[in-house]
Order: C-alpha cells, then sequence, then structure tokens
DNA sequence: ACGAACAGCAACATCGAAGTATCAGTTAGG
DNA sequence: CCTAACTGATACTTCGATGTTGCTGTTCGT
C-alpha cells in the first residue's frame, strides 16, 4: 500500500475527480488534457496520480458508488416502516446522483472493488423493496428484479425531467415523484 | 444529389450499418476497422460510403429512426382504442428497438434530418397518449411530458431485462409488462 | 527551517485511428 | 458484351491522445 497522501496531494486527487466528472458528463471521450484543464491542473499532475485513463475512470467510479452507498445508509433504511424509509432513501440518493450525473448513470463496474460497491447497493434496495412488498407497498406477486430495475431507471429519468431550475431541483419533490410513478404508475387512481 | 447506388454498392451500405450496429453496441470507440471487419468489408470501402465515422453514425442514426417511425405506422395508431393501439405499437417499437438497440439507445440526434425524425417519433406518441387519457387510461392530471419520459424509459429496461433467451424475447409480453407498469406500477390493484 | 513531497514546464517517444491516393481485379446492368 | 461502377490491396500522411523523463520551483509537515 502506498503511503498517505500529502494535503495539497489529496486536494487535487479531488479536484480531478469532480473535474472528470463535469468534463466526461459532456464528452465521454474527453482527453486528460480537457480533465486537467478543468481541474485547474496539469496533465501531468493528472497522470501523476492516476497511471492512466482507466485507473482514473475506475477510480471515479469506486468514489461515486462510495458516496452513494453512504447517502443511502445515512437514511438508515431499516428504521422506519418501508414507505417512509423508501422516500428517505430516495431523496438522498437523489442528491448524490445529482452530483455525480455521468459515473451513476454507467453503471457497468470494470472494477472487482466497484462491483463490490455495487453489489453492496443492490443488497439495500432489494432489502428495502422486500420489505415493502412484506408491508403491502407492491403488489404480492411484483417481480421485484423488474421493480428494482424500473427504479433506477426511474431515478436516472427523474434527473432529466426538463425541470424549470436546472440543477436545484428539489430532490424531495423528485423522490416523491419516482416513488408516486413506481407505485401507481400514470393511470387513474381508485 | 448523388446518383442511385448499384445494387452491390446497396448491399455494402446495408452490411455496414448492420456492422455498426453491432460493433458500437459492444463498444461504441470502436474503430471503423473493427466495422468493417463484421460487415466482411474494407476499411477503405467503409470509407468510400461513409465519408467520415460521424457521417456513419448520423446515417445509422437517421436509419434506425426512419424503421422505428415505420414500425409505429404500421401500428396505425389511430385506427384503435388508446389502450389496443398502445398494446400494438409497444410491441412493433420493440421488435424495432431490440434490433437497433444502440443506436436506438442513444436519442441525441447531431443531425437536422435525425432530429426531424425524432420530432415525429415524438409527434406520434404524445398523439397516443393524449388519446389515452382522454379515453381515461391515464390520470386526468398525469404528467404528460413525464408519462412520456417514463414510457420511453421502460421501453429500454425491457429490452435490457435478462430473460431466459437473450435475443427472443417476446415482443408482446414485454409489450405487456411495459403498458402494465407504466399504467400501474408496482404497486398492489385495485 | 529543513527535507520531502508536490506541481509545473518542456521536450520526447509511441501509438492507434482517420483519412487519402493509386492501381489492379471483379461485378453489375443496359 | 462492354463500360462504368465497385471492391481490395498497398502504401502513405496526418493527427491527437497517451504516457514518460528530467529539471526547476513551490508547498506542506514536523
Amino acid at each position: 500500500m502506498s503511503r498517505a497522501l500529502r494535503a495539497d496531494a489529496e486536494r487535487s486527487v479531488r479536484a480531478i475527480l469532480e473535474a472528470a466528472e463535469r468534463v466526461l458528463a459532456e464528452d465521454p471521450n474527453a482527453s486528460m488534457e480537457q480533465i486537467a484543464e478543468a481541474a485547474g491542473l496539469t496533465r501531468i499532475t493528472v497522470h501523476r496520480r492516476f497511471a492512466n485513463r482507466q485507473a482514473l475512470v475506475d477510480a471515479l467510479a469506486v468514489s461515486a458508488k462510495q458516496q452513494l452507498i453512504d447517502a443511502i445508509e445515512e437514511a438508515r433504511p431499516d428504521s422506519a416502516p418501508a414507505l417512509v424509509a423508501l422516500y428517505r432513501v430516495t431523496a438522498n440518493v437523489m442528491r448524490v446522483k445529482s452530483t455525480w450525473r455521468f459515473t451513476l448513470s454507467h453503471a457497468t463496474a470494470h472494477t472487482s472493488a466497484a462491483a463490490a460497491l455495487w453489489e453492496e447497493i443492490n443488497g439495500h434496495t432489494v432489502n428495502l423493496l422486500n420489505r415493502a412488498q412484506h408491508e403491502g407497498l407492491l403488489a404480492p406477486d411484483a417481480d421485484l428484479d423488474w421493480t428494482r430495475q424500473v427504479y433506477y431507471a426511474l431515478l436516472s429519468e427523474a434527473l432529466n425531467k426538463p425541470g424549470t431550475d436546472p440543477a436545484a431541483q428539489d430532490p424531495d419533490a423528485l423522490a416523491t415523484l419516482v416513488i408516486d410513478t413506481l407505485l401507481h404508475g400514470a393511470g387513474p387512481r381508485g
């Protein structure tokens, strides 16, 4: 293992990751130089922190997925009725996903570390959905794999919803929209 | 305008477009050579038919979108109750989308021609959803823009559903799943 | 304050892909 | 059948991105 980084180096790493998110969101094939420029650094410094391009995007994936896990666990998904937990988790996830829009929209994990984190995320989700089903929130015969897939898709779509303010979308309002659509669809109620 | 192509040249164009779909689906950054090889042709021939890479992917987008329009219109979306039309359109779209999975998953139109086709597709969809709403299929206060967005997302997700057979998914079964989810979500009925 | 870690600069080497040109051989179509 | 159109082979040129090295100056940590 490598020694701990110095404070300025760690700042650089963070700046690179955040810049990479911004730049790659607009052009997934952006060059290392574009990323470096967006980070206020030189291409060489980027190469010092991340040996190659793949290492950078891998680190980006791990970082974003970890933040997603933190956001989920911060919502304490097991300490309230499923509906309440679902709202809290969804709102928190919304916040993180809006920040790491690009990285988290490509779930494909090229690293074992990223795959492990992804498994953890999926675990949280299936737990919650299972609980929701037992509490009568979901139909008893609902296909939970399909439900999870739809839930993920709705999370992404809600972020792409052409709202009034671009980035300042209210996470709670979006969470309400997502959960309402997930549970009831667009058909008439009652 | 250029003259009509000879029969073998037209076969080549088709082969290139189909190969590009297959290859780019696995690697969006695949080289022209990989595409040419998959088409059973030489890179030079590909360059003769499509001046540059962008021209190729643009043509791909136009071709796939046109097939999508044909599939929609073949379903006669205005000649039956909205629910029936919705089923027919969805099943037909499913068939085309499974063939042009990659191209149609990137709706971004870089060409005015592609944009026009996309507008036409959207027009068909909003017409159908409007009719569905008036016939009581959708809630009177449903946000049709959001509904359309969800509908598109469900179409994509259904294709990525890890089913038993990979490509031989039954379009009618998938259409049923999509529409059922769109109208009722995953919550309990009644 | 002093050494170690860090960032910038400049210059390289390498590489793959894109695109072009010419010529020779093959195929389509009136 | 005979010309025009098409494909393939070979050989270029160009270009941008990647990754590396040595050096100088700066900043952090103790």
